[in-house]
RNA sequence: GGCCCCGUAGCCCAACCGGCAGAGGCAGGCGACUUAAAAUCGCUACAGUGUGGGUUCGAAUCCCACCGGGGCCA
């Protein structure tokens, strides 16, 4: 007996593959490299080691990649297929918590666990590429690209990235002064750096200033800057959290914790002066629209002005201030009726009144509390509510608006009124100004506050009629009735009341239209629609010197100091002096001391407290003095005692990839030109990059832009080739999983559930259905493990690539895998007779309807692969293989181009397949095979023919047959006589090929 | 609530530029082989494309609205 025995056979050209070192791949200038063939990088988004391994959803986009690699291998690439793992983060790092283990030793485990798998699954990755996040000799370098950073400006004048010894050198020169708020000023006449420069009043030379403001004026242009920034700042947790690590309770995700919004000095990294780059680069790449349309909206580019609002009503003592607000709608300046100030604002101290005038509202006064006495009380009862609540919670829509009248009032700088200063939770002080001028008619949030604490509400925008048809009748059903008719006589009149009482709508138009009442003696902008109204009205308000063109992100700058343990330290260090306290000077680590190693330590906690106000004590603060302090030159430093966030080692592990061996350089040059660079198109600038970069829709954003943005840096500064790192994007679906929940609403055990009369049962309780994702929380998680045993991996490639579309979801049926090997095993008895196990092919020449059967395979097949359509392909494969089962013999020139296509699919069968036949070595860097069109046209083909759009009848003509011979075919068909007898034939329309349509009545 | 994707046979899915609704698989039915079962092989039923409109000679495919599922952002 010779059944096929895939644990045999699969175990040993795994081992083939591993000791031929089969997939590994030089780069140029390597021994035996042919750096003339072009090349094929094509990358997954690299794992997360975690404890508990793969189950089945996890290599669908490997397995995805690896056909790629195996068919790119196939015609003629060079392919670099690597992978490696993302290994530094909180799951350790919590685990060596709780359990005192080194968080290096379980990392280590789970990688080897994990590769363990993945080999299994017959991956063909070059392993010697290999890396992990973790690896000394891989953070020296990601520590090496933030000394980039560090060192690095960015010059809106050219709009990219330089050294900042370049910008030391301009201000040291006197090409560049600095002028009395800090920014730089362009002393010569040359303009260059107009976008950065004010008024040259006041400015002062480079020599002027002492080290210390040297190096901060250097900090705030930096790439890498520290400052006090509001933060979720976690006490018990002694760290701080990301907005996506906190409850909407505003809680800590992890043990639900408090979190307070507090100012901490911080690492940040300035994307937000790539914020344009970022967005307009994505016309370079091949990604999917919708992952595209997600960064541009986390970017948030919007166009508006800064508006001034003095502030009135304070006597003397404040009439110099102003406050700063950003709007996007400067044409609905003349509907601003309040004004709002985050709680957190540092003008609210200041501008906060004694008393509250006379003839306030009980209601805006905060409340009935017998502490709440005036404005400050007030103020400061609310501010301490609004630090416990999350900025998720502050901003959601559907919550009551809260706020306190501060007593104050601001001047509107287009008709002199003034209008009354708020300070509320809804208003953030991380966005915009943390300021905002409130226009109720117009925006729904301002709306709402203003109908609570009735505030006026002036309408500046005249809404669209079909607004008003939809919006209407809400609250006057009468109009729900009218014809169109009718509804056109009534605009007038609703429009007229309109513009005198828009709180009888519930919402507030925020469209285009017309700007209406928004006129003063020197300017009226009514009439005006809203882009030419926005455009005037800026222009004068700028003219008036109290506002001016400003573009807007809503994308933030990276904060990227954590308070942990696992993760790379920062090459920085901290002055001290005599005392040892902090100077606040820092120098960066001399790049030939790299790398900052972690040191050793028993202890990962980091230092809890109940306390928000305790300072911050990362785990590295207790490291010893060895480690901790460093001397040079004489003077004493603290290494900086936060570590980078997990997102650092994934921004440019496909860079070392390429070269991941080279000790000199965080990538050789050469490899990086050869495996990057993809060919250039008509001399023109070209996105070039990994080939296929394949991973989940999840990290649309974070990931994909903190890499883009250090991949810029780094392009910017001459180390790169291209101007972004991944050329083409795929996100594959996810592998759902029925999931079964008891009444308690507990999910218990996928595996033991059984169906009866359409209801579900597991251990005898009934159990409500539902479809999620796959993993260990649903209780539903398949082994890969498991499945490789059963039926053999080259099965479980083969049904997770049949299951459907590669990126769309789809739900995981263990059953139905029984199909694909059924189908594995019927290739084999098909070329292998099982009582001998003699092959079955011969020498025999095909038949024609053998060949006609491969060729149109071969057509679909590579037609397929190209656009990954893996399902079809393999229904291809086994039609071809049904076919050819039932024919008495299989001649070699069929077998072996069935086996090629096979192969990127099924490597163990087609190898095992492609030695029996007689071949040596592997069949990796066989050629894929050729069409032949001659078998792909046929003689005669039959056409449908319609009588008015309906089938009612078959002719068969010569495929070449031209439109009237066709035409006079089915006319003078018996059946296509008989549907038209005493009809009139108005039209006939002929599609060659395709069928044949009669229009007759 | 906004944006994106998807609704085709009992289930998973094909149908490329609008042109014969079905390639393939699962489950089901019948038969062959077998003492029997599994495995295997052969044959086979089943939908008119979520709903309602529109465009067209012709719509699963394009457009609009709604319903349902999934994802991302609020």
């Amino acid at each position: 007996m010779s059944n096929y025995d895939h644990t045999e056979i699969e175990a040993r050209w795994q081992e083939y593959w591993a000791s031929n070192q089969t997939f590994r791949v030089g780069n140029p200038g390597d021994a035996g490299f042919d750096a003339s063939k072009p090349k094929y990088y094509v990358l997954d988004m690299f794992p997360y080691p975690s404890g508990v391994g793969l189950h089945v959803g996890h290599p669908l986009g490997y397995i995805a990649t690896d056909i790629v690699a195996r068919y790119k291998r196939m015609r003629g690439f060079n392919v670099l297929h690597p992978m490696g793992f993302d290994a530094f983060g909180l799951p350790a790092e919590q685990f060596a918590v709780e359990h005192g283990v080194h968080p290096r030793v379980t990392t280590e485990q789970n990688i080897d666990n994990m590769t363990r798998q993945l080999r299994r699954l017959g991956l063909s990755y070059d392993w010697d590429r290999c890396i992990s996040t973790t690896d000394v000799d891989y953070y020296k370098w990601t520590q090496w690209i933030f000394l980039q950073l560090y060192n690095s400006w960015f010059d809106p004048s050219v709009n990219r990235a330089r050294p900042i010894s370049e910008l030391i050198a301009r201000l040291r020169s006197g090409e560049i002064d600095v002028s009395i708020d800090g920014g730089l000023v362009d002393v010569g006449a040359s303009g260059g750096l107009d976008a950065i420069g004010g008024a040259p009043i006041g400015a002062r030379k480079w020599h002027e200033l002492d080290a210390t403001q040297q190096e901060a004026l250097l900090a705030e242009y930096r790439l890498a800057y520290l400052a006090e920034v509001p933060v979720n700042w976690c006490p018990a947790l002694g760290t701080v959290l990301a907005n996506e690590e906190v409850t909407n309770e505003g809680r800590s995700e992890r043990g639900n914790h408090p979190v307070f919004k507090r100012p901490l000095r911080q690492w940040m990294l300035r994307i937000t002066t790539f914020a344009d780059r970022l967005a307009d680069d994505l016309e370079m790449v091949a990604w999917p629209e919708a992952i595209k349309s997600m960064q541009r909206y986390w970017i948030g580019r919007s166009e508006g002005a800064h508006v001034e609002f003095r502030i009135s009503d304070l006597g003397s003592r404040m009439s110099q201030e102003t406050i700063r607000v950003y709007t996007t709608r400067p044409d609905t300046l003349f509907g601003a009726t309040y004004m709002v100030l985050a709680p957190e604002h540092p003008l609210v101290d200041e501008l906060v009144a004694d008393e509250w005038p006379e003839g306030t509202p009980e209601s805006w006064k905060g409340g009935a509390k017998s502490e709440i006495r005036n404005p400050k009380s007030a103020i400061a009862a609310y501010r301490a509510e609004a630090e416990a609540r999350s900025d998720v919670d502050r901003m959601a829509e559907t919550k009551t608006k809260t706020g306190v009248f501060t007593g104050a009032t601001a001047i509107n700088p287009v008709n002199g009124q003034a209008i009354p200063i708020w300070i509320a939770d809804y208003v953030l002080m991380g966005y915009g100004t943390g300021a905002i001028m409130a226009v109720p008619a117009h925006d729904q949030r301002d709306m709402e506050f203003a109908k609570r604490f009735r505030l006026p509400i002036k309408p500046v925008v005249m809404p669209s009629d079909d607004w008003f048809r939809e919006n209407t009748y809400e609250k006057e059903p009468g109009y729900a009735e009218l014809s169109d008719e009718q509804w056109k006589k009534s605009l007038h009149s609703i429009r007229g009341l309109y513009s005198r009482d828009p709180d009888m709508y519930a919402v507030a138009f925020t469209g285009a239209g017309e700007s209406i009442n928004s006129a003063n003696s020197e300017i009226s902008i009514d009439g005006l629609h809203t882009p030419d109204a926005k455009r005037k009205i800026t222009a004068w308000l700028d003219e008036k010197g109290v506002g001016s063109f400003k573009v807007q992100y809503k994308l933030r700058d990276w904060l990227f100091s954590r308070q942990r343990y696992w993760g790379e330290p920062f090459p920085i260090l901290h002055e001290l002096d005599a005392d040892g306290k902090h100077t606040g000077r820092i120098r960066a680590v001399d790049a030939g001391d790299l790398p900052v190693e972690l040191p050793p330590m028993d202890d990962f906690s980091p230092t809890s407290s109940d306390d928000p106000n305790a300072p911050p004590r990362p785990p590295l603060a207790r490291s010893g003095d060895e480690w901790r302090i460093v001397e040079i030159d004489g003077v004493k430093y603290e290494r900086e005692l936060n570590t980078m966030p997990q997102w650092a080692g994934s921004c440019w592990y496909y860079l070392r990839f390429i070269d991941n061996r080279n000790d000199d350089r965080f990538v050789g040059q050469a490899a990086e030109d050869y495996w990057m660079v993809s060919e250039k198109k008509s001399g023109g600038m070209h996105a070039g990059g990994v080939d296929l970069y394949v991973g989940g829709a999840e990290h649309a954003v974070l990931h994909l832009l903190y890499a883009r943005f250090w991949h810029k840096v780094l392009f910017d500064l001459g180390h790169v080739s291209t101007p972004e790192p991944f050329g083409k994007l795929f996100n594959q679906g996810y592998i759902q999983a029925y999931s079964y929940q008891d009444e308690r609403g507990i999910y218990r055990d996928a595996t033991k559930v059984e169906a009866r009369d359409g209801k579900y049962f597991i251990e005898g309780d009934e159990v409500t259905r539902s479809l999620g994702k796959m993993g260990k929380s649903l209780k539903n998680a398949v082994s890969p493990d498991e499945m490789c045993e059963q039926h053999g991996c080259d099965t479980l490639r083969l049904y997770e690539m049949y299951m459907g579309p590669l990126d769309q979801s789809k739900p995981w049926e263990t059953q139905d895998i029984v199909g694909l090997s059924r189908f594995v095993k019927r290739v084999w008895r098909n070329f292998v007779n099982v009582e001998t196990g003699d092959l079955l092919v011969n020498d025999d020449a095909p038949s024609e309807d053998q060949l006609r059967a491969l060729h149109k395979t071969i057509a679909k097949v590579t037609d397929d692969m190209e656009r990954m359509s893996y399902n079809t392909a393999i229904a291809s494969l086994i039609e071809l293989n049904n076919a050819l089962v039932q024919a008495a013999t299989l001649p070699r020139a069929v077998a072996e181009p069935f086996v090629l296509m096979l192969a990127p699919m099924a490597p163990h069968l087609a190898e095992e397949l492609w030695r029996r036949m007689g071949h040596d070595g592997t069949i990796a860097y066989e050629s894929w095979p050729a069409v032949d069109q001659k078998y792909l046209v046929e003689d005669e083909v039959e056409l449908p023919v319609q009588i008015n759009g309906k089938v009612r009848a078959r002719i068969k003509v010569a495929s070449d047959a031209d439109k009237d011979a066709i035409e006079q075919a089915v006319l003078a068909d018996a059946e296509v006589q008989k549907q038209i007898d005493g009809k009139t034939v108005r039209k006939t329309i002929v599609v060659p090929g395709r069928m044949v349509n009669i229009v007759a009545n």
